[in-house]
RNA sequence: GGGAACAUAGCUCAGCUGGGAGAGCGGCGCCCUUACAAGGCGUAGGUCACAGGUUCGAUCCCUGUUGUUCCCACCA
């Protein structure tokens, strides 16, 4: 082991060992339970942010935690193709070189996807190895492979058989500028500022106006109505009617329809089916035709008459300015109102009547909700063991999950983009039906026609993602893997693709394995901000890379902290600071191996000179052979109290440890690990046993080893470097073999061995050393003064196990001597006294402390104290609480009371005796 | 409009089913003490957003208010 530590020396060399090595291999058929994550595949433009490194270190955790708990587990990694992402990308690279999509053709085209992707694909994946991942690489998947692919084909021509898969005319979201449908999840709604266009309309007999207010005046251009509230007063002799259009002059009914808004706006409204969701529903309702104005390009076509050739925006801009003209316009008048962007390029959506492909999702949603509804009554633990309930964890986004699925509308799946599963269905030249096929078809189904064309369209990118955690398992062939590991144990991810993914896998899987759920637990986390809480963007120029991260502070530090933030539920503000301290625990773990190692005699030559070094244990002959662990249960009751409190320490640990994981509770795990490691080992074990080690060399050696060897194996999960590279450097020990990785051995398990009252003399010393250390520090004597301290136990059942500590809260609270008192100092005015809840130490404090110091620090443990007997009177002299709370909580607040009385008491005499000494 | 979450020490956050509030970082004081100065020891700092209610007892449970964030639906 090298003196300092220096992540960057070994991270890579590890990994790169393990992977050789062959640890992270999951086994098609195997006696072990089988545990199995699918990793949300990342696009293969990806490159790693924080969202990805941390669900990374809470999937890699969960995994190395039952891999190593005796799981056969299975991380499944892959990558998504990503249409309209992947599309995007390249085709800007193209540009670059000057080669635009439309000219080379879509084969062309699609074969520079392909080198493009084999060429940076993989980038993603190595990125994930410096974090650690332990994923089964050798699985790896992409959703055009050809097994995904054949699965993709099944299930779109199950689906078509089914009658859920439909082709059909209707309105749905078009993006101009990508030229393709989307679905719509993929429009965010966006609050942008805009006008209320106060438009005027005549009758046709030119006898009446009635005003529309809108905020896209160009739309009147595909205008097939106008809607009035039936109950209208102002506008009742007109239902029926008609009005003329402005500057179009086309004539065009009055409806009623409840659906309108009286009190909006001007109470009446102009219906363009053609172009907006609302007026499509109602122009159904109403029969009414329905016109498209705009072109794909977003261009208004030959119905918009004088229009024809612009653009939305300048059709906006003309129009308007016409009805100025012709004095149309009433007023215009700002207004705030949301449109829907692409999400991939942020382009204004509109609303289109198109040709597309549908699923009908709505039966499969209600077996969706009654999966998650089943799990709300039960434990994680039963779910864990069925197959037909997921739990969403945080439980908080369930509601948000039922009302989804509770309002789901057809899903619109067929994209206009050449990346992606082309779907498979052909058109017949002669008959112009539709056959879908599994097989690439040459016949037409219906009439035997051999002239066939395929849908030119591709299938949404996570039509495929839906099919994601049995696809990538083999199926629709019922293989091994896919019996072993279906239904996967949980899907870890971020919220903001529970419905986009998470709700959409659940739907598939039900659907397409016999009602068996995808996955068995959902766990949701949060989003990784920048410090202030603010999202992290390229614009903003907050963004942290997790690359950098791993090379300033190595891969564990990072993977601790995102650990450590992982609570449920909320949003995590990334900080430099925060990294640094674990980077701290990793230095710290790091040095108490060093250290044990070191005194052990099996690090050499870095003792400074006078230290006494132990010739090197061989442990074979100390435990005979037998593992330390199991040599250690057999006689740890016979052991130093200090060795059996840390062995229980460890216990406890191990325990809190294991339930906090069960219940993917990683931040309570890990900062139960920091408390052991930190706060119990090494603060108070290491120091005893610096001590014990000259008397108890044996049992101490082994408990030290094992002890770091068991902290390493908890701590792994989380820091897995780190830990793997202090273990290979640990000696060789009955049971455990050198060369063996610590990834693939046992997780601990808490044996039952409770607390003993030998352990608990521990207590009584650990907080005689924390007073003695606290009168040094409040009375500033100096570290190196060595005072020779006396003491007195109060209560004579504890006098031999406090005697036997004495040697240990010498060394620790750096006193010359630490022996009974016999009366010399007892009511000396010179010697200053301590007190513990057992034990009272008499000081000497000439040469030591100045006396008004003493005096203060006395008077204020007084009044301190005072003021804790003022609260428990308190509490005691309420009879309802006398009367009410559980006796054993009344006699402890006597108790105590009794010991507050007391303490006071010896207050008053040492400041008495303090001011003799005045 | 519907739903969810959150408000705790200067900062970032823990606090499981209600019995006198914790950590990390930062601050202050003393120490380069023989694994670790990325360290050790000590110490300061909080009417647990506000107002009610339930209870012997509330940071924790219930109701309301205020503030912050997010999701869904969008009255043109």
């Amino acid at each position: 082991m090298q003196k300092a530590y220096d992540p960057e020396s070994f991270e890579t060399r590890i990994y790169e060992w393990w992977e050789k090595n062959k640890c992270f291999r999951a086994e098609d058929e195997s006696k072990k339970p089988a545990f199995a994550i699918a990793m949300p595949p990342p696009n293969v433009t990806g490159a790693l942010h924080n969202g990805h490194a941390l669900g990374d270190t809470i999937q890699d955790a969960l995994t190395r935690w039952k891999r190593m708990s005796g799981y056969n587990a299975l991380w499944m990694p892959g990558t998504d193709h990503a249409g309209i992402a992947t599309q995007m990308v390249v085709e800007r690279h193209l540009a670059k070189q000057n080669i635009k999509r439309a000219e080379i053709g879509r084969a062309a085209f699609v074969q520079k996807i392909w080198e493009w992707k084999e060429k940076h694909g993989d980038i993603i994946m190595t990125q994930k190895r410096k974090l650690g991942v332990s994923a089964d690489w050798e699985r790896s998947r992409f959703t055009l492979d050809p097994g995904l692919s054949k699965a993709v084909r099944e299930v779109f021509v199950s689906l078509y058989e089914q009658k859920l898969m439909y082709r059909g005319t209707r309105l749905i979201n078009w993006c101009t500028r990508c030229q393709t449908a989307l679905s719509d999840l993929e429009v965010i709604p966006t609050e942008r500022k805009g006008n209320f266009w106060h438009i005027r309309y005549k009758s046709a007999d030119g006898k009446v106006t009635l005003v529309i207010a809108t905020t896209r005046p160009e739309t009147l251009l595909g205008d097939t109505a106008v809607a009035v509230h039936p109950e209208d007063g102002r506008y009742k002799q007109l239902v029926g009617k008609k009005v003329k259009l402005p500057l179009l002059n086309r004539e065009v009914p009055v409806i009623a329809d409840a659906y309108v808004d009286k009190d909006f706006g001007s109470g009446a409204l102009k219906v363009t089916p053609g172009h907006d969701f609302n007026d499509y529903d109602l122009g159904k309702k109403h029969s009414l035709p329905i016109l498209s104005v705009f072109d794909k390009q977003g261009r208004v076509n030959a119905e918009g008459q004088q229009y024809k050739g612009l653009k939305i925006l300048e059709a906006r801009d003309k129009v308007v300015t016409d009805l100025e003209a012709q004095g149309l316009l009433e007023r215009i008048e700002p207004h705030t109102h949301s449109v829907g962007l692409c999400q991939r390029c942020d382009t204004v959506v509109e609303p289109m009547i198109s040709d597309q492909w549908f699923v009908n999702v709505k039966p499969l949603a209600e077996k969706a909700i009654e999966v998650v509804r089943r799990a709300e009554k039960l434990s994680l633990a039963e779910v864990d063991r069925r197959d037909d309930a997921i739990k969403i964890v945080p439980e908080g986004w369930t509601n948000t999950y039922y009302q989804w699925m509770e309002n789901i509308r057809d899903w619109c799946v067929s994209r206009q983009l050449w990346w992606g599963h082309q779907i498979p269905a052909w058109y017949c030249a002669k008959c112009n039906e539709i056959t879908v096929s599994r097989e690439d078809s040459t016949k037409c189904a219906h009439c035997g026609g051999s002239e066939l064309k395929q849908d030119e369209d591709v299938l949404d990118t996570w039509f495929s993602s839906a099919l994601w955690p049995f696809s990538t398992l083999g199926w629709p062939e019922k293989t091994k893997s896919y019996r072993t590991f279906y239904p996967t144990s949980v899907m870890e991810t971020g919220f903001d693709i529970l419905f986009f993914w998470v709700a959409r896998m659940i739907m598939m899987g039900l659907h397409f394995n016999d009602g068996k759920v995808p996955f068995k637990r959902v766990y949701l986390h949060a989003m990784v901000r920048d410090e202030k809480g603010q999202k992290m963007s390229k614009t903003k120029g907050n963004v942290i890379d997790p690359l950098d991260i791993i090379k300033d502070y190595g891969a564990d530090a990072f993977r601790f902290t995102l650990a450590s933030m992982a609570g449920q539920g909320r949003d995590i503000k990334l900080s430099l600071e925060r990294i640094e301290g674990y980077k701290a625990f990793c230095n710290k773990l790091w040095n108490a191996a060093r250290f044990a190692l070191m005194r052990l005699g099996f690090l050499e030559g870095e003792l400074p000179p006078g230290l006494k070094v132990i010739a090197a244990p061989d442990f074979s002959v100390i435990t005979q052979g037998k593992p330390l662990e199991e040599w250690i249960t057999s006689k740890r009751k016979h052991f130093h109290p200090i060795n059996q409190w840390i062995l229980a320490r460890l216990d406890l640990a191990t325990e809190r440890v294991n339930v906090a994981m069960e219940e993917y509770r990683l931040n309570d795990a890990a900062a139960e690990i920091y408390e052991f490691v930190w706060h119990e080992y090494c603060d108070w074990y290491i120091e005893f046993s610096k001590e014990l080690l000259n008397s108890h060399q044996e049992e101490t050696s082994v408990c030290l080893m094992h002890v770091l060897d068991q902290a390493l194996r908890l701590s792994h999960p989380f820091i897995p470097f780190v830990t793997e590279e202090i273990y290979q450097s640990l000696p060789e020990r009955p049971g455990v073999k050198r060369t063996e990785p610590l990834m693939l051995q046992a997780f601990p398990k808490a044996s039952k061995a409770s607390l003993t009252e030998e352990s608990e003399s521990v207590g009584m010393w650990k907080s005689a050393i924390e007073a003695l250390r606290a009168f040094r520090g409040e009375n500033n004597i100096s570290p190196k003064a060595r005072p020779k301290i006396t003491y007195e136990v109060m209560a004579s059942e504890k006098h031999q196990a406090f005697e036997k500590g004495a040697p240990y809260i010498r060394a620790l609270a750096q006193l010359e001597s630490l022996s009974e008192e016999k009366g010399s100092s007892r009511g000396d005015a010179a010697v200053g006294e301590v007190l513990t809840r057992d034990v009272k130490f008499y000081i000497p404090l000439k040469g030591l402390v100045d006396v008004e110091g003493e005096l203060k620090r006395v008077q204020k443990e007084k009044s301190d104290t005072l003021a804790d007997i003022e609260f428990v009177k308190g509490k005691l002299s309420r009879e309802s609480f006398i009367a009410k709370a559980p006796q054993e909580l009344v006699d402890k607040e006597r108790e105590k009371l009794r010991f507050l009385e007391s303490k006071v008491a010896e207050f008053d005499r040492a400041l008495d005796r303090l001011g003799r000494l005045k």
